[in-house]
DNA sequence: CATAAGTGCGATCGATCGTGCGGTTATTTT
DNA sequence: AAAATAACCGCACGATCGATCGCACTTATG
């Protein structure tokens, strides 16, 4: 304890860019990647342009570590809850409905971070994209990861094609994400969660395994 | 055909209203409606930038006016060719595979204008985002209409619930054109495919009323 | 024919954008 | 103690933004 550091030079710069970053990702989810303006947080922040800009280096890289702090923030509220369940069909449930939960919540201001800027990004080439690109690799493998482990624990049809399961459950999450927001409507997600229990019984050895709530 | 104008005033205002919104929906399809600016469409079309902004007036009903030429567009494309066929599920079939090849196709390079356009919008009030509203709706209405015509002549089954299957339908749609576009894939077109048919089959009353292709 | 209306251009405005430079201050390293 | 490093600021730059003029030209309307 002796080598703590009450509030170095680094500490202050990481504390800085913590703040600039959880503001630029409330702007980011609602308005978008390409809205962060320095000139913005600066003033909402109550720093110099100069000095948000000197924290990052460029803009892109802002955006860049926007992304990255909306990951952690992703990882911690929808994924990290579910893994230490036990795997099988509940734990698939379970993290729809963790994901179902976060769009609704509103843990960002505008829906889903990943959704918004995946849109705007989506045919725009660069770092950004490439970014997006393998974080939605990296949730679609998750989704699957967690079906294949059901069915070794035997609890889903043998025939039932991962991908495809995967592809359907994340359409009606990310479906129910966009509707809620441009509606601002939170019905949609009874929806979602009927049609999720509905694909989820179909696939499972045993309707019985896919919780009621 | 002694009052056919050559180029009247009107005339030549609407069509170099037409080569503008003609550029301006390939631009928002990929970059947004936020990044259509008058000194970019007008560098592009060898016109002066006070010329474009005067023939809509403001940013903003230009960016109305794309989104009025996408729909159109859009309709052509993806609706017309589907409303000949007599009601039922195969046109609801058909509906769904017109949309799917209208994104495949890269009618807008930037995939399908409006999942772009809702996903910058949804969050944003002001006009842009309430004539979007308006649009969803009118595509998901769309839907329903086909679903229930289907169900009147006795194709569906009684306990299927339009607005649910519509959801379903729609969501398996734009998350195809999502994912396509982002990973630069078409594949994900026939999971899509894929996933439409066993959600129909699963709703008729005769799975063969589905067609294969 | 006279007048009104619409297209289109050039110039210009205030604002905002991302970026760079120089300097001050506090902290860490040598 | 000296030097190096990083945070942070004030200032200014070139570029671009949406918007507003005045003006020339063409066409529609009375």
């Amino acid at each position: 304890m002796t080598e703590a550091r009450v509030d170095g030079r680094v500490q202050r710069g990481n504390h800085t860019r913590g703040l600039i970053l959880a503001r630029a990702v409330e702007i980011a989810s609602v308005e978008g990647l390409a809205s962060l303006s320095l000139g913005r947080l600066s003033t909402d922040l109550h720093l110099s342009k100069s000095g948000v800009f000197g924290l990052f280096g460029s803009k892109e890289e802002l955006q860049l570590a926007t992304i990255d702090a909306a990951t952690k923030i992703y990882i911690d509220t929808v994924v990290v809850p579910v893994m230490d369940l036990s795997p099988g069909l509940a734990k698939v449930w379970r993290l729809c409905v963790s994901w179902l939960d976060y769009s609704r919540g509103r843990v960002f201001p505008g829906g889903c971070f990943f959704y918004a800027v995946a849109a705007e990004f989506d045919a725009q080439p660069g770092r950004v994209r490439e970014t997006i690109v393998a974080l939605s690799a990296r949730w679609a493998r998750l989704v699957e990861k967690l079906i294949d482990q059901a069915r070794a624990v035997g609890e889903i049809k043998e025939e039932v094609e991962t991908a495809q399961l995967g592809f359907e459950l994340v359409a009606f999450m990310e479906t129910a994400n966009a509707y809620s927001v441009l509606n601002d409507d939170v019905s949609v997600y009874r929806r979602s969660r009927t049609a999720i229990r509905s694909l989820l019984r179909h696939a499972a050895s045993d309707p019985a395994l896919v919780p009621q709530d």
